[in-house]
DNA sequence: CTGTTAGCGCATTCAC
DNA sequence: GTGAATGCGCTAACAG
């Protein structure tokens, strides 16, 4: 295969070959209808001129461009990597290209890499993570491809989904804490004003106490933004309590690695002297001494599923349902004592 | 706005305001030539229309389409991460859109990665990490957009590249050990194969023993993965050691995150009985206790430089020099005692 | 300042 | 099976 130094169009392929532009454009696109002598004659020609199907001329022509936009919240939390991974397994499945597109968790960019997405004429579009507003919903709607949003969900749950049941995550992590025995479990929070995954898992935070008996209180629940430093912030203040917490529950585990190390730093130790508990079962987790007890979310699955939802949508398959929560899982491991 | 039930195109903006589709193209694209209030008119046009524009079409007609692809060797990596915010915050500032695709590590998967980014006419492409074969180097020449090379570089150094010395920083990191009266060594390599990353750093390793007149000794060194797994396994074999090793130097943080938890699960005491140190600087680094002495990548510097490369070799700029090397830092923490 | 006219490279009818 | 013709939505001369 040469260099194409120059652009080489289907046009000189077809010259090359000795056959018309419309049989070359048959050979690229897998048509049946090609004598397999042609066919051995176009691919030979092709081979020879290096030609490179330009793709955004087929995407012009044909109004497909064969893949979906994905959009990562944030391109350094490795919760989104794990989701990638699945979204590509089957999008390569279903031969469709994918382009992430990184938002540094500021919505402002979201909405704009929302719309460059639109503008490449993707044929559907993936929302990871993240809070999804009336804006955003907005975004979606002036185009009309589809658009599943993977880990999270809009406030009124119109639109596609895949995710896990956050309060129930939240419910069980705390419930494994009662069972162990305790009655003094803080929390530590992302913030309340995303419903999907803040808010969900506070509120499961809440019932679990709730419905066994104990009272919430207000200084048992400090805010953090989801990172290391703001779980080490967080229990800091916890352990100048009185009385002192004896589990800590956090919303994620980033933020529980902070916990640990801070309780350790302060004399005590995990999870004698205080259990930490939380969600999502980063590689991280299992890196850290003690180990993290969490609640896993089916990370690869949450891709993978909301990508095979997408291509139904963009096949316009008739679905029963477009709402999908996947179940989670607790993982023990040593920052909790066996009960 | 109204939604974009069916397309609406240049055509229906220009009826709209009642001028010429020319005019419209214009004001898109912010040429200077249209009088103010012909803008405003069909600016309100495309506002009430809900207009997007085409990019696939505009790409077409441009032969531009103000997108750089960005491959990344392995998308769970955090380093990749951090360089890809230097891209994006320069891609932004020269107004360029990027799109990331990930490899998964596989050179197939590179390759192909590649060329489906080409066919898509990126103006231009980054390649971060990873190995760089004859055969990447074959897929970069079937395209004349321009190619630079982020955190790595070729065997032959003949492709722009924008990296660290990573022979010398492995060489500044073993003689951090050296320096601290440490004379059993050990390393934890990557793989040879990979010239500028494994092969270099191991270089590194002998040349500040032999520069200190400390004998090299093969079972000194394990070949690892660069996983946290592979860390534990290498430290593992060391501890066996007689004489053990007083300190390890492992070629990235993970696995010497592997080493310290290894050797204190071992009863021994970093860093008193083993020192550790690494390349890297990932996050994680100081989220381990101890924290660990790394010799720092400017990540962040290396996507940027790359990035900002690019665009002078997209605009057919006058370059003296294509090949940047960008400078380390050792970053003093706990698991080195302090001299 | 604005409109007209050609393509960009290809998929896709519709004939043959 | 294959070819000729048309147009996807837009930019870029070229006129005026």
């Amino acid at each position: 295969m040469e260099r194409a130094a120059v652009t080489v169009t289907i046009y000189d392929v077809a010259r090359e070959a000795g056959v018309s532009m419309a049989t070359v454009s048959r050979v690229v696109n897998n048509n049946p209808n090609v004598k397999p002598q042609t066919r051995k004659k176009v691919f030979e020609a092709i081979e020879r001129l290096g030609y490179r199907p330009n793709a955004v001329a087929r995407g012009l022509a044909s109004k497909k461009t064969t893949t979906v936009g994905v959009v990562i919240p944030d391109i350094s939390n490795s919760i989104f990597a794990e989701v990638a991974r699945g979204i590509e397994d089957i999008a390569n499945m279903y031969h469709y290209n994918i382009i992430l597109c990184n938002a540094d968790k500021k919505k402002e960019k979201e909405i704009r890499v929302i719309n460059t997405l639109l503008e490449k004429q993707v044929d559907g579009l993936l929302f990871m993570g993240g809070v999804v507003t009336e804006d955003h919903i907005q975004a979606f709607r002036t185009s009309s491809v589809p658009v599943v949003l993977c880990g999270t969900k809009d406030e009124h749950q119109a639109m596609p989904s895949v995710d896990i049941d956050h309060e129930k995550a939240a419910f069980d992590a705390v419930n494994v804490l009662i069972a162990g025995g305790h009655r003094h479990i803080a929390m530590i929070s992302g913030t309340l004003q995303d419903p999907a995954n803040g808010f969900a898992r506070y509120q499961g935070y809440r019932k679990a106490l709730e419905a066994a008996g104990i009272p919430v209180r207000d200084e048992y629940v400090r805010i953090g933004n989801y990172r290391y430093e703001s779980g080490i912030e967080s229990t800091k203040y916890f352990l100048e309590l009185d009385p002192r917490p004896t589990a800590i529950f956090s919303a994620n585990d980033e933020m529980a690695i902070g916990a640990i190390h801070t309780i350790q730093d302060s004399g005590f130790k995990v999870p004698e002297d205080v259990a930490v508990i939380s969600v999502d079962n980063i590689r991280m987790a299992s890196m850290v001494r003690p180990t993290l007890t969490t609640v896993a979310q089916p990370m690869y699955d949450i891709g993978a599923v909301s990508m095979r939802l997408l291509t139904k949508l963009m096949n316009k398959e008739a679905m029963d349902y477009t709402q999908v929560t996947l179940p989670h899982e607790i993982i023990y491991r040593h920052s909790v004592a066996q009960s």
